[in-house]
DNA sequence: ATCAATCTGTCAACCGGTTGCCAACTATTG
DNA sequence: CAATAGTTGGCAACCGGTTGACAGATTGAT
């Protein structure tokens, strides 16, 4: 069969003319406040008062007024109102990785509830590092009306610090006196814990996420606390990175450990352990089983697929916005930590012991 | 065994005080280029030229300038540098669905590419509809220096319309005038339907996408094309959404089809209807062979695994972005689309076909 | 030493809104 | 009808940078 390489574009419209580069300022910069106000008969300051505050301006000339904006499709310029203002009508949102899925739900939550408050949302990456962290963050603070934290890794007294200048959220991890969101964990562990001892599991490894993770540091506390209570063996195992990868090489000390159940701190890292015991030939879960944490896409795509302890992540995100939105408008933070609900979900990653 | 609510968690730090809403403005507020004038002892404008005009001002005085602003911590004021400028140091990013792993890479290599040269990324979402992309993209339009607009289901006018206005950069869909990066899919279709075609199948189905996706007519325009090539049927399928609810819909479609092979138009369609069939107790892939689209993440959880067409999506997104800051610099756009390689990524899913 | 060419810093206007203050106007009341 | 209170719109200053025009200082050439 000859080789066919697929060239069945059409001609890529080569030699075409390239497209102008950059525009110069005054071609036809939108239309300001003084036009309408021209257009209007009225003074620009109450043009301004007109749009931004309701009311204050008679009825008729808000009229008059709106007609005139409308005609000429007049937009604010946010630079302009943020200048004297300092609002801006954005919200940040920092995560430690872009591409953990993890971070996606969270990132969806908060533009949604950002969004339908007529706020936009600002993304930046940490990379896991606690200095670029600290670096996007101060450099966003000041475009930004407020913060969102997802799981950061910088210090406690360094997000103090943070929010001691604009409001700042926090979301998987609890800092006193900052506004924060958290799965509350123990739930979902004890009924993750509950169901391993109910099939006859003794033995229980925690496969622990990033050593700067406030989370991980809390399911390690959850579990112990349920294992103690279900009278189950808990021992901690490190793992090199909260990944797939990370997950896969932890499966050594996993069997070396004789643990027949293992709760990871995260979906990848479960998925990356249970991907390497069935390379070895292990059984899941009529051998070991597997309970992953979050609930991420895909985590129901393995074979079998995960059992999971799902927070509801989304739900964080849009949380925390809300948070920060009722913070700008005035209100209060919350006074403790807010926490949202964890709750076991059963799939096929983990059952009964079948020794 | 009695029931434990898992009540572990150290007091909720209820009763503390609650966190001060929001702070006045004058309260100490950064510094200034006045500040660090007046501490030079030269003119604001001297300080402005010093900062932003390398080699306006003499060796001498940028030192002192550069010492002073070191000092007092200095940091530009965005919005005031924006106004009579024009440019922010941002770009936008509006995608059809944030929940979508597609554009998890796309998102990623637009932000990192970004900030890699100072820019920061805003994000928004249409929720795959035409008019929330348009209203979403005009309200970025004003803020950002540029914009990329992956897979959009615009009209191709309004982003001619939009790409007038600012730079514009397209990702998954070309359109004449307007730059735009787009996985040549070809390549990657003729190896998928050579594989087919060497494995024994001659019927071969595609399941389509959205209808305004330029993106999956393209592809069924390549999946024609290669199947013509290699002595295949090809009929076309449709789909209710792209999403993984959407593949395991279609499955009835696909049966009913005759097909051997299926080709999706992207890998959640292919992950729902191997589910679906899976369930039918079909066999994957010894009586029907699934390839997707894409690559996205988890792609490689399923069982078995999916065999898929691998679009670079964060070199799509990594490269929108260099486009348009190379455009933000003057540069001109391509003459014609930015094409990437697409490769096909050979896993379980697809085979030898036993019948 | 003189004069032009080049550097360097200052002045002031401007970007496009917001807002405190005030005056003019309207409505209410005795 | 006058006095008072409440509205409404205008003026002007301001947010924090940028930039064109210009003058004084330097430099170099003649």
């Amino acid at each position: 069969m000859p080789d066919y390489d697929g060239a069945v574009t059409e001609a890529t419209n080569s030699g075409a003319a390239t497209f102008p580069a950059k525009r110069g300022r005054g071609e036809r910069s939108s239309p300001t406040i003084y036009d309408i106000a021209k257009l209007a008969g009225v003074n620009p300051s109450t043009v301004s008062r007109a749009l931004s505050k309701p009311g204050r301006v008679s009825a008729k000339t808000q009229k008059i007024i709106e007609d005139a904006a409308e005609q000429l499709n007049y937009q604010v310029n946010p630079f302009a109102r943020a200048l004297p203002t300092g609002r801006t009508q954005t919200i940040g949102l920092i995560v430690a990785d872009i591409t953990n899925p993890t971070f996606f739900d969270i990132i969806r939550g908060a533009e949604t509830t950002g969004s339908a408050r007529d706020y936009t949302l600002v993304l930046a990456e940490s990379a896991e590092s606690p200095e670029t962290e600290l670096i996007a963050a101060r450099r966003m603070l000041s475009t930004v009306d407020g913060l969102i934290l997802a799981s950061p890794r910088m210090d406690d007294d360094k997000i103090r610090a943070l929010a001691a200048d604009k409001p700042v959220a926090v979301i998987n991890r609890e800092i006193e006196g900052v506004p924060c969101v958290v799965p509350d964990v123990n739930k979902g562990i004890s009924q993750a814990v509950r169901s391993l001892a109910a099939n006859g599991h003794q033995q229980l490894a925690y496969v622990a996420g990033p050593p700067q993770s406030w989370m991980s540091r809390r399911r390690w506390e959850g579990v112990q606390a349920a294992c103690d209570w279900y009278k189950l063996a808990a021992v901690r195992l490190e793992s090199s990175k909260p990944t797939v990868d990370g997950g896969r090489q932890v499966a050594r000390d996993v069997l070396a450990s004789g643990a027949t159940a293992v709760i990871t701190y995260n979906d990848l890292l479960a998925i990356g352990l249970m991907q390497e015991l069935q390379a070895a030939g292990i059984h899941v879960p009529d051998q070991i089983s597997i309970v992953g944490f979050d609930d991420i896409f895909g985590a129901d795509f393995t074979t079998p697929p995960l059992t999971t302890v799902r927070s509801p992540l989304g739900e964080c995100g849009s949380r925390a916005a809300t948070l920060l939105l009722d913070m700008l408008l005035g209100h209060d933070g919350p006074a403790g930590a807010v926490r949202v609900d964890t709750e076991l979900v059963v799939r096929g990653s983990s059952g009964r012991l079948i020794a």
